[in-house]
RNA sequence: GCGGGUAUAGCUUAGUGGUAAAGCCCUAGCCUUCCAAGCUAGUUAUGUGGGUUCGAUUCCCACUACCCGCUCCA
């Protein structure tokens, strides 16, 4: 991305997240407080329109279909549950910054690295040419150490203790390998890095520069909080909705005559503790996942994971995201999880790059495999056709909730030029949501507040219409305003009564109103009614 | 987590070591026969905590949050 584009859809995130706080969609948590990094809250018209996501995707995922069934399991967690599924020992790495590079290095890795390194195993090579036959350990040679420093050493590891200061570092070294007899090649590896033994003590060198790491810090990626009465007991908020579906598997086989193919679908709230929230509500440390777990046979796994792909992408596209803002990656081998024969990850172009809405991934029989070892109990499926058990393979479509809201808010923005009768132009902002995620369905206006009869039926509009739809009543203000209002939080339809409605003008025109479309701004006349059917042939 | 930037009303901005200004928005009223009209009135702000000072929104320090670039992203 160009210096310019960043810039510009800098200015456009901007407003999108101005446009968000000012109509109510989504707040800061804890804002009078001075917030809370990475959570987010949603306004009244953002909880409508998250709830509009969650509903559809309900519907389409669960209602509509007669092999998928829905699951709402506790987001507190076993620790066991966590430990079988990976979560417990991958989650929690311990990390290593180093201080001239700022690389992240695992703690649990530096040693192969530090062992494939090219400054490593240059500074091995020299002392064992310089020094053969000494297979105990490394013996320090100062002047070996030297000759490397200033040579290979400045090239390869520019920032290690023993190329910037060799004079003190050896001298460290050469007193260090008499107290140590023979001297270990790790410990050797670390006093090559120390320039302030006796401050510092020994510390780990960079396997890229050489320069100092900082101290491991443990990163808890998951959420822990104390259990029981006697708050002794350790669970953990879940860091995704799947888990409680692999778990519950069993229970939901025998309770509910589903047969393979059939997925078991979660809409919930999951936490990970982010090590750097970012980008509005994209990366949250509290966010809400749409997940389905399709278990199917071994041999079906890959097809099924294309159909799903194609099952979602229509998705988004009847929610008013189209394909051609939607990447679709196809993770290559060496780069899935290591359970995964397949995945596909479906990205969106948000302002502030392409990012990742969904993941598809077929995982094999791992999940069940794992939760059948650990606890002890058989997942194991009886097909009736072949007269045979197997343990399910499972294709998962996780789809990012408000990572979905914020791409329907980014992907609805819009700001036009237009231009009044005055000639005068004049910037218009809209959302053009889809109808069926709109947040307000339809805006109800009398033309003029003054005028008793025109409130009175506008009244009697939105409580014909309520019961179906939501319904915003506005009477403040020129209506040209209120239709600019509507349009700033994305209302599909307003509907005006006016004097020809109340019969003014001839019996005609009498109980008809005026429907005004937010894109177009075109309006029609058409019967109360009509109005009802009219708008719910439109919203879905 | 690192580096850089920012923090004044709901929003956009002004300004000052000594009473904090405006436009928009919002609310109420008047007016108004279809696209942010007009008039009147009104609410609302120096992110938090320290320090320097007679006095700090302004200067200094710390913290928090947000933005940008790295980094990370099961």
């Amino acid at each position: 991305m160009s210096a310019a584009v960043s810039e510009k859809n800098s200015v456009l995130m901007e407003k999108i997240v101005s446009l968000c706080k000012r109509r109510g969609f989504i707040f800061q948590s804890a804002e009078i407080y001075g917030g809370l990094n990475g959570c987010w809250d949603y306004g009244p018209l953002g909880a409508e329109l998250k709830r509009n996501l969650k509903e559809y995707w309900w519907r389409k995922n669960v209602q509509e279909r007669d092999d998928v069934v829905g699951l709402d399991g506790s987001i507190l967690t076993l620790e066991a549950v966590l430990k079988s599924s990976g979560h417990l020992d991958g989650f929690s790495d311990e990390m290593s910054t180093c201080k001239s590079c700022k690389r992240h290095i695992r703690f649990d890795q530096l040693r192969d690295l530090i062992a494939n390194s090219a400054w490593a195993q240059s500074l091995a090579e020299a002392m064992t040419v310089e020094k053969p036959g000494d297979p105990a350990g490394v013996s320090a040679d100062g002047e070996t150490l030297a000759r490397w420093a200033r040579k290979k050493g400045k090239t390869l590891a520019p920032n290690l203790a023993l190329v910037r200061n060799p004079e003190v570092v050896i001298s460290w070294i050469i007193e260090e390998s008499v107290r140590h007899q023979p001297m270990d090649p790790w410990y050797f590896t670390q006093l090559v890095a120390t320039e302030q033994l006796r401050q510092t003590g020994p510390v780990n060198p960079c396997p890229d520069c050489g320069g100092e790491l900082t101290a491991p810090r443990k990163f808890n990626l998951m959420f822990e909080t104390n259990f029981g009465a006697a708050g002794d007991g350790t669970a953990y908020l879940r860091p995704e909705t799947a888990q409680s579906i692999f778990v519950q598997f069993k229970n939901v086989l025998e309770t509910s005559r589903v047969k393979l193919p059939f997925g078991i679908a979660q809409i919930g709230k999951s936490f990970r503790n982010e090590i750097n929230p970012r980008n509005f509500t994209f990366r949250s440390r509290e966010f809400e996942q749409m997940e389905i777990e399709y278990f199917c046979k071994p041999e079906d796994g890959l097809r099924l994971t294309d159909e799903w792909l194609e099952a979602r992408l229509t998705f988004y596209e009847e929610i008013g995201i189209p394909r051609e803002h939607l990447h679709i990656v196809d993770i290559p081998d060496g780069e899935r999880a290591f359970y995964s024969q397949k995945t596909y990850d479906i990205e969106y172009e948000f302002p502030f790059g392409i990012q990742e809405l969904e993941g598809i991934a077929y995982r094999t029989d791992y999940d069940l495999g794992v939760h059948q070892k650990g606890s002890g109990k058989s997942l194991e499926y009886f097909d009736e056709e072949s007269k045979e058990k197997l343990l399910p393979h499972v294709v998962e479509p996780s789809a990012g909730c408000d990572r979905t809201v914020l791409a329907l808010i980014c992907e609805a923005f819009d700001e036009e030029t237009v231009t009044d009768e005055k000639g005068k132009e004049e910037v218009r902002t809209v959302l053009r949501f889809s109808p069926r995620v709109a947040p307000v369905k339809v805006g109800v206006f009398p033309l003029l507040k003054n005028k008793p009869e025109l409130v009175a039926k506008a009244r009697e509009v939105q409580k014909l219409l309520t019961p179906f739809m939501t319904v915003f009543y506005d009477e403040a203000a020129a209506i040209g305003r209120r239709y600019r209002r509507q349009d700033e939080i994305g209302t599909p339809f307003c509907v005006t009564i006016d004097f020809d409605t109340i019969g003014e003008n001839g019996e005609e025109l009498k109980d008809t109103v005026t429907i005004r479309e937010r894109d177009s701004m075109k309006q029609e006349r058409i019967a109360i009614s009509e109005l009802r059917a009219f708008l719910l042939d439109r919203i879905q």
